[in-house]
DNA sequence: AAAACATTGACAGTAAACTGTCAAATGGAC
DNA sequence: GTCCATTTGACAGTTTACTGTCAATGTTTT
């Protein structure tokens, strides 16, 4: 189009990023409207996932570390969860700070609907665009996410 | 992995999602650190980018539209822009209110060192992934997105 | 022309992420 | 065993995005 702009805003780099912010915003509006009925947002909702994810329990520094977030950003929508009666915190045996997040029986019942919700979500993004699209997508990201991430020097800034 | 919690966990959807919201979260801690020396963050200096982007000067609830924001969010920002002498609001012919954002010459120029140091990085974006699969990635995401916002029903909740 | 509707900026309040700092707890180095 | 660096949670403050509401302006309908 422009020949005399030529920064690089059509630069196809641009576009993806653009596109990663536009996508990433869409996500959260829906997934808060698609749990909002069960008490969740989108962000506690990713925390419990991050939970249930686990093989096993950990801290809420593991949980932060495994999904890219600040430890003070997750510690937070996890008070919340407890405030909530969703998690409760166990005892580390071998941490007497660190101590351990676990779902209640009825964070897990809360889970489990949200997961209901989304199934079909996920199925029909799956029937649009073939799996394998859809995972090498995801691929080609975390290829982009794991350049920058060894391209911005210092990790650990706290 | 898990034979029994077979919840879609292991979803392709889900692999796609969640490294979108890891990448969305790199690629703004990566910009907020690339233009923090001018002054800008990630947030300031991708509405300058919306407005340099634009053919012609619009009205805030456009660059907004652009953007995927809510008018608010980026009023705010545009608010901060002008009182750091970045952009300023020339009269709209057609509107009394929604004036015309444009960048100050200080702007312009700040915008112009932001480019210089963002092109590298993009460059090296697209050594790395060929700029067709970048592109195709684009498009992926944009057709799940534009699948999500139309299965949301309502727009323009306000 | 008047009434109804939509768009826009302004203002207020909330949610979710960040950084920075501190003290407690752990794990190693010596 | 003692020191030292690292990890962790807690607390405080900032940024960015959201929703909701209002009045002003524009647009459309009748």
């Amino acid at each position: 189009m422009s020949d005399e702009a030529d920064s690089p805003f059509d630069h196809p780099a641009n576009a993806l990023v653009l596109e990663v912010f536009r996508l990433n915003g869409s996500l959260i509006r829906f997934g808060d409207e698609l749990v909002k009925s069960l008490g969740l947002t989108s962000a506690r909702w990713q925390v419990l996932g991050s939970i249930a994810h686990g093989r096993g329990t950990f801290p809420v520094a593991r949980l932060a570390d495994n999904m890219g977030l600040a430890r003070q950003s997750v510690q937070r929508i996890v008070d919340d969860l407890a405030a909530s009666g969703l998690v409760s915190f166990a005892p580390n045996p071998t941490h007497k700070r660190a101590k351990l997040v676990v779902m209640t029986p009825q964070g897990e019942r809360v889970f489990r609907q949200a997961t209901e919700l989304w199934r079909p979500v996920a199925d029909a993004m799956a029937w649009d665009a073939d799996p394998r699209r859809l995972s090498n997508t995801a691929e080609a990201l975390a290829a982009i996410r794991i350049r920058l991430e060894s391209r911005s020097s210092n990790r650990s800034s706290e």
